[in-house]
DNA sequence: GCGATCTATATCGGTCCAATATAGATCAGC
DNA sequence: GCTGATCTATATTGGACCGATATAGATCGC
């Protein structure tokens, strides 16, 4: 699950450039569970090009850079179903956050709660752009990534809110 | 949130080996959250040595290698808690899986079963390693880690669960 | 009209991981 | 008692990847 194969997937449901590949974790709710960069995007489409995995239409535009718009190749298509036939590396879950509430006690106690607080604002932010892009017309695979999130984010949410009250609960002179 | 920061928050903990911070990861429920590999924790703590917030003392060993204890120096610490002051990066979960299974149309469907009940194996033998763990003495650090583990696995593994009976359902003929 | 944001590509430094090397100890099973 | 597997322990290297930055004209909000 390189980058290479993340963009070969991408383009499997049709042509787009780089930024638009970069774009659509930005905007729909994959960044929950994928994402690149264009440091490793950009050289990623330049190999799988020289690979003939996919090929390049520069379109010149007027007054703009220019497009390079990509496509997936026969040959492209067979690799990317090859990956999905091997073995899938395992989930990472990397939370800074979790980390440092490992060490709530070595902190001030505001400082606790301002965490715990931008946590939930985050979490919250996140559900609300998978309840926006509900809307939109969506694959059925859309669908269970919207769905896992959702559920996941609001499984945090709900256990960092009642361990925020713990915390509130346990050490009143602290309450706002 | 780097290398460097989490040897530190290990450390607090109490003097170490890097072999040792490792397996913390790798032996109780961490390293579901937060993680790193030998090939950063080496040049970090000898990084950390020369910038004066670790000490180390070798312990030569009889028919060993040479362990190497590393401490967390006064400055250590007050540059640990500094870090925690700043605000932390966001989370970060990443999962080959879900990408994969946005792409099932493009799947054999035995291929698709196959993946989810290797993931859901998967997610079940980690609950069962957070259970494991459950009866040790833990910090409240460590309970919250573990509770929240548990509660994320568990939302996963329901939601997953009910994605691959609607697939069964909806394809009777690939039933086992 | 002016700053902010958007489209669009690209590179570079640095961080980090996975794999590998080394090497003796211990332990399980035959 | 021997043999292979696993464990303790440190270290390096190649490559993947990210974050920041550069460039540059377009468009949009105020």
């Amino acid at each position: 699950m390189d980058v290479r194969a993340i963009c070969l997937g991408i383009l499997t449901r049709g042509p787009a450039t780089g930024y638009e590949i970069k774009k659509l974790f930005d905007d729909d709710g994959y960044q929950h569970f994928i994402e690149a960069s264009f440091g490793s995007i950009y050289p990623a489409l330049n190999r799988l090009t020289v690979e003939g995995l996919v090929s390049v239409r520069e379109e010149a535009q007027d007054k703009r850079p220019d497009r390079k718009v990509y496509s997936i190749t026969q040959a492209g298509r067979s690799a990317f179903l090859a990956s999905l036939m091997k073995p899938l590396p395992e989930d990472k879950h990397r939370s800074p956050f979790v980390f440092a509430m490992m060490f709530a006690h070595l902190m001030p106690q505001p400082r606790v709660v301002e965490m715990i607080d931008c946590y939930i604002a985050q979490s919250e932010a996140k559900l609300a752009q998978i309840e926006e892009n509900k809307d939109k017309p969506q694959s059925d695979g859309e669908r269970f990534v919207m769905g896992l999130g959702k559920a996941i984010f609001e499984t945090m949410l709900n256990f960092v809110r009642n361990h925020r009250a713990e915390i509130k609960d346990h050490k009143p002179e602290a309450a706002e």
